[in-house]
This record gives structure tokens, sequence and C-alpha cells, in this order.
DNA sequence: TTGTAGGCGTTATCAC
DNA sequence: GTGATAACGCCTACAA
């Protein structure tokens, strides 16, 4: 019995197959000049063996490992999560293989991972957002690892981005509650701290106000994480202070379900009293009541497309290197226009 | 410039630190036998160079590559998703890589891509439920490749399970709303093709009504897939019955809250005229309204207690090889007491 | 405590 | 079209 322990080597192939180890090897990449007759010879002894390559040995010889890295802040927010599922799949097409790391958004740690990953043979890394430490970039380039920035249209120089605008987001969102005749507006913004995607959809959000007129002093900003119970009470903030909001931008789905869940926990009619309006359009934005208006992130495609980039020949990879995609407004009832004074 | 494409090599650490290959790997492996003087040196040196191991050739020499891999049906649905954020985070404290694979519930894809993961080298496998390919986990026992089943109880002979009782928790979930007096119920399972789980808990449900007379054909199952859409036509189906259920359990949250939308749209009162329960307990558990009676499903506990055990020791495993959960149930507004007739 | 040498399993470069 | 042969970068006896 060939079964050793561990399991049968391309040699043990070629000795079945009566060949030399370089035949077996030409087989299974799939090179072209082997006899036929030969090449079933050697794809049957590797049947019967149940020979499986090791990757190690064909990486190390080849420095071609068919492996990406992703760090994503968590898998925990199906934003992300979903990114991951169309960036996997269309790797998967390929026999290309995806290591995940959750930093938690934290840069410094996503810096040790970055470096775990390069300690791997990862031959390009998934990244979301544009901001990270000068350090994690500098390695990438050094080691020759290409990168690609997602949920961001901010592609650094040797790198490449899939995403959006989150800036020009803000804007939309700020116009549209301006359209409908709000002036008293607020935000419940993701963390901006170390989050260029939060800050930016922030920004675009004040700079729409100020352009009509609106203070940004003016404007009540809190920050929270992504999680509802803090949507929830940063809205009973929000709604404590003097002069209400009738308007309310959350940065995420998430806050915004967590802000229509405080409303109705305290008598405030949504959209009657206040409009709400989210940030991703997540699954949940169908399950509030009234049912979320919000900006559609296209997160599976980002996926996808990343990972088109990362499959891609370097002549190719020119045409793909700044991928903005739309985002698109869906107007579901948590949204109204402003009351008459 | 020291900063070759590529970059160092242990070789050039072992040149600039003035001593022998050996004593590097020694250092870099923390070896305790080196001098201090001469570990500093060492240090020092592959930090100047920004010497980053290849890990290629590390698994190849030692066969201990660091990696473990995990094939989950989609990262789409948060159950999966956070059990693997929790797997994740606690294999990357031990500097554990994990490729992440998905099956969409296709057992033959399950077994191309494990043959991929034992091709990279990992050292262990997570697999979801109990069912699966003869030929996979063949596979996997004859690379010596450990694995560990996730959502359920039922450990195959070399492998261990992190999970809890499917059957038995289609039974705690019949026994309440049984409790609650209600006599005519239906079920929205998942699709059982397949799928142990969703399996084990239409088992357990229809077993516990049949405990107290009721028998199964009468009781109305539909299928349905995990999305809210399906969830919300199979519970039209359901009621447009001539002889409506007063209880409908939901193989998941998802259909839970699809079902509840459908009772929404159609003038149907939850729970007053039927109650509705779920099962996972995911974030959207609270935000239909009213919020979702449901089974707690430990999904981040898993995806950590599996890490656990795939870093524990083999004699350590032993007392891991078999772990099963408490689900917990949890109520809140969807069910009530049947009406009276 | 440190250095030398051999080989892990594969692929690439030569010859033939 | 096929077969030797030499690396790929590292770890680990073993020797010193």
């Amino acid at each position: 019995m060939d079964s050793e322990a561990g399991g049968a080597k391309l040699i043990d192939v070629a000795k079945r197959a009566s060949c030399s180890p370089a035949t077996v090897s030409r087989v299974l990449n799939g090179n072209p000049t082997v006899n036929e007759e030969v090449r079933e010879r050697v794809l049957r002894a590797a049947r019967e063996l149940g020979y499986v390559p090791n990757g190690s040995a064909r990486a190390l010889r080849s420095t071609r490992t068919r492996l990406v890295g992703a760090i994503i802040p968590t898998l925990a927010h199906a934003i992300y999560a979903t990114m991951v599922d169309g960036l996997q799949a269309r790797l998967a097409e390929k026999d290309v293989s995806l290591i995940i790391n959750t930093s938690t958004y934290d840069i410094d740690l996503e810096y040790e991972q970055a470096r775990l990953l390069v300690e791997r043979g990862v031959e390009s890394i998934v990244l979301v957002g544009s901001l990270h430490r000068p350090e994690t970039l500098a390695l990438l380039e050094q080691k020759r690892v290409g990168y690609v920035f997602t949920y961001t249209s901010d592609a650094a120089e040797p790198g490449a981005a899939v995403g959006f605008d989150n800036e020009k987001a803000g804007r939309t969102a700020a116009r549209y509650l301006l359209d409908l005749g709000h002036t008293r507006l607020g935000m419940i913004a993701g963390i901006t701290q170390d989050n260029d995607r939060a800050k930016g959809r922030l920004d675009g959000f004040l700079k729409e106000l100020a352009a009509v007129g609106i203070d940004r002093a003016k404007v009540p900003v809190l920050e929270a994480a992504y999680r509802l119970d803090d949507g929830r009470s940063r809205m009973g903030e929000l709604m404590s202070r003097p002069q209400r909001p009738t308007a309310v931008f959350c940065g995420s789905d998430i806050l915004a379900a967590g802000a229509i869940k405080h409303c109705h926990d305290n008598g405030i009619a949504v959209p009657r009293d206040v409009s709400v309006m989210g940030f991703d359009n997540l699954e949940i934005a169908e399950l509030t009541s009234p049912e979320l208006t919000t900006l559609e992130v296209p997160a599976r495609d980002m996926g996808r497309l990343a990972a088109d980039y990362i499959l891609a020949s370097p002549l190719q990879r020119r045409h793909l290197r700044q991928r903005e995609l739309a985002i698109r407004l869906i107007v579901r009832g948590s949204t109204a226009p402003a009351p008459a004074r």
C-alpha cells in the first residue's frame, strides 16, 4: 500500500507512471509539450495514489503562492462580510485562496497582520479605506505585494482602489434632506478616528450644508460605534437638545435602525417628527418600521471587482486601477418633507 | 542599500550579524540557547534589513504551516460570519492564519475546497455541520488534517464537534409553543437537502409535536432559503391554508423576519393572530416589530471554541473533542398564548 | 554556545 | 518530448 502517512509525493507519482518527476510536474501544470499517452498515465497514477501537491514546496520553488490576503475591520458587520463573500467567491473560481484578518479598526494591528500576510506569501492584499500606517504600505511596496483599497475611491500610488467617494455620498445625503425642506439637521457618524470613510461621509454632509449657509458649528454631530445600542443612545442625546433636528443622517443602517428604535420607544414619530436616513442598504433597512431611506453601497460588487483587479494581468490592471462605483439613493419610508413651522 | 527586490533572506541577516544562519534561525524561533549579545545583534540586523521570513520555506522544512482552513456555507449570513469572526480573532492571537472558503451549501464544492486547503497545507479545517461527503473526511484523515464540526454536537470519529443539538433545539421550540397552548402549528424550515442542521431542527420540532399526539402529517412544513423574501412568501402560503396555524416556528431569524413582514403587509396581527418564532438570535431579532422570540445560537463562542480545540495540544484535545453548548430561549414580543377558540 | 551540511518537495534550466 | 540537475529559503541534526 502506498498510503504512507501524509501521502504520496510527486516522485512517487513519477515512479508509478514510469517517467521522470519533471514530466509529472509538466502534466500537473498543464504544460502542453507532453505526449498524450504519458499524460494519461501520470494522471491515473496521481489519482490512484491520492496525490495532493505540496503547496509550500511549489510556492518556494515558483514564487507563486496563489494566496491573497484581506484585512477588514470586522466580519460581524454585514457590509464587510458581504464584500468578503464576493471577493472569496471570485478568487475561488481561479483556485486562489483567501486569508482573512480582522483589524477591529486598529491600524497598528493592521500593520502586524499585513506583516504576517507577507510572511505567508500572499501575492496581493485587500484593505479597507485609504488610511493606513505608512509602514504598512511601505512594507507591501518593498515586498512587491500588490494592494487594493476598498470602500474608497482614493488610490495610493502603486495600489488600486475599488469603491466610492465617501464625501460625495455625504453630500448626496445632505442634498436629499435639504431638498425635502429640512434646515435643522443632525448626524450620527461612525467613529472618525483612523476611519477615513466615516470622516469622508461626515465632511461631505457638512460641506453640502455649509454650501447653503448652514454653519457646521450649528449642526449637531455625534459619533458612535456601529452598534444598534449606540445608535439608539446617540439619537436620545440628539433628540433631547433644545433645538431638535427634523432630520438625522446616520453613517450606517445599524445606527439608523438604533435611532428609529429610540424614536419608537419614546413616542417620536418617524418620519413625521423626524426623518432618519441610513447608509449601506443592508438587509436590516427593510426591517425597521418605517423602512429605511438609505444609500446603497455595492459591497459584494466591490469584493468581486477587487478580485478582478487582483486576478488581472499587469497590463489589464492599468484599466482597473481606480474604479469608482455609483452609490444609489434608496428612498423608503423613514424620510419625509420637513414639518411646516 | 540592501533593499534588493523582494527583500533580505535569513542568510543576509546572518552576514550582517556576523554569525551563521543557524544562529539566526535559533533567535527567530525563540530558541533560548543563544548568547544574549548575539541575539540582539541578530534582531537588530533583521530589523535593519526589514527581514520577513519566507513562510513557504519554513513550512516546507518544518511541516508546520500555521494555517487553518474553514469552509462555511456563506459569509452573507450573519450566523456564519460571526462564527468566523470569533474563530479568526482567537487564531490570530496565536499568529495562526485562517483561509476561508464558502461552499454555498454544496457538499461537492466543499470537497473541492477541502482538497485545495489540504494542498495549501492547512493543519486543521473547520466545517459546518456533520454531513459531508465521505471523500472529504477520508481525505482529511489520510492527510492527517484535523477537523472540527460546528453548529452540531455530532462528532465523527477522529474529528471534534463544537456546537449544539439541533434536534433538541427543535424540540425546545415546539415545547415552548405547546406550553403557550398552541395546537395548530407550522414550520418554515431551511432547505433540508444536504443540511443536517435544518433537518435536525425540523425533526425535533415534529417529534415533540408527535409526542403530544399531533400527527406530523397534519403539520404544515415549508422549506425556504435563508432570505427575507422567502420567509415572507412561505408565510403567505402558510396563512392562506384553510386551517391557519396559530404559531409558526422558523428555522432562522431571517425567515421569521420575512414572515412577520408578510403579516404586517396583510393585516395579520403578530402575535395576536399568529405567533412567530425565530432561530439564531441575530441582531435583526430586535428590529422586527414586535421583536422576535427566538433561540440563541452562540455563534461567536463556537468560533472561539473551535479555535481553542485547534490550538490545543493532542493531550488537551481529548477533553475538548465534543462540546455541546447551550442554546437559550429568548422570549420577546412575537409569541403569545394561543387565542381562545 | 555556535557552525556546517543536508534535505524538505517542487519547478526551471539545461541537455539529450 | 523527456530526463538529469540544480536551486528555492529555511530548519535541524550533528559536529565542534
